[in-house]
DNA sequence: TGCATATCTGCAAAAACATGCAGATATGCA
DNA sequence: TGCATATCTGCATGTTTTTGCAGATATGCA
């Protein structure tokens, strides 16, 4: 049953989507509103087009999307729910790095759950 | 505050490490019990050194474990409930391909869900 | 010991990515 | 129109990954 490779395929792009540093963060700044290109590149201390580009890439995967208001480009998630996915995800951070102790982990799990929503996957 | 960076970092690591389809599905193989190198290798039809070279990258990302056997090495994922986060993320594949009708996918979702047991993430 | 099986490691070539920067486009306003 | 702002695209370079293959190691058995 070779129908199940596709996914695979599916699953994996959406992984390398999220696989670099800065396209989780700007996953984790897009969390709860819309921001615009020049905001994202500010809040990140990266150029703009870096940014420009990741989110490029991330719109390539819809996992975010864009409005255009006036010279601006506003990018927001396509499914919010998909920062409670990753949130979910640092469960299995836990306890990989000494240099992560259970602080900054609560931290980033405080930071990241979509304003108190309790997670829905 | 910038410590939410290494969290970033290591969350990136894991998307990493499972943004390969092959990756993807040796994690779907081992979703309910260890299985050794050669036997994946047939499962997944792949050469054995690269089913092992995949391995030992899960097993540097901590996400799946080895013990021996003999002369055959068992691999089995040392946190099983990663395998129902990922079937989660299905949710974002969803409606992503037309190749992808809705029939694969759930097939796809039957096939990961551990044994049927409810999703705990 | 000698041979087959199971798996790993190392290496070289190809492909994919990340990054920095220059220049292109598009909008708003004087 | 002309200029500044916001963002995008293209290109060159350096770094990682992926892949195929050869050879090394380790175990079991005759």
């Amino acid at each position: 049953m070779p129908s199940r490779i596709p996914v695979a395929k599916e699953l994996a792009e959406i992984f390398k989507a999220l696989s670099h540093p800065d396209r989780v963060r700007l996953i984790e700044e897009l969390r709860g509103s819309e921001q615009d290109v020049n905001t994202l590149a500010e809040r990140l201390d990266l150029p703009g087009p870096r940014v420009s580009q990741h989110l490029g890439l991330l719109r390539a995967q819809r996992l975010v999307d864009e409005r255009r208001d006036g010279r601006r480009h506003l990018y927001h998630l396509t499914q919010p729910e998909i920062a409670d996915w990753i949130v979910s995800g640092l469960d299995f951070v836990e306890g990989r790095l000494s240099t992560l102790n259970a602080e900054t982990l609560e931290a980033a799990r405080r930071l990241w759950a979509v304003g108190g929503k309790q997670q829905s996957v």
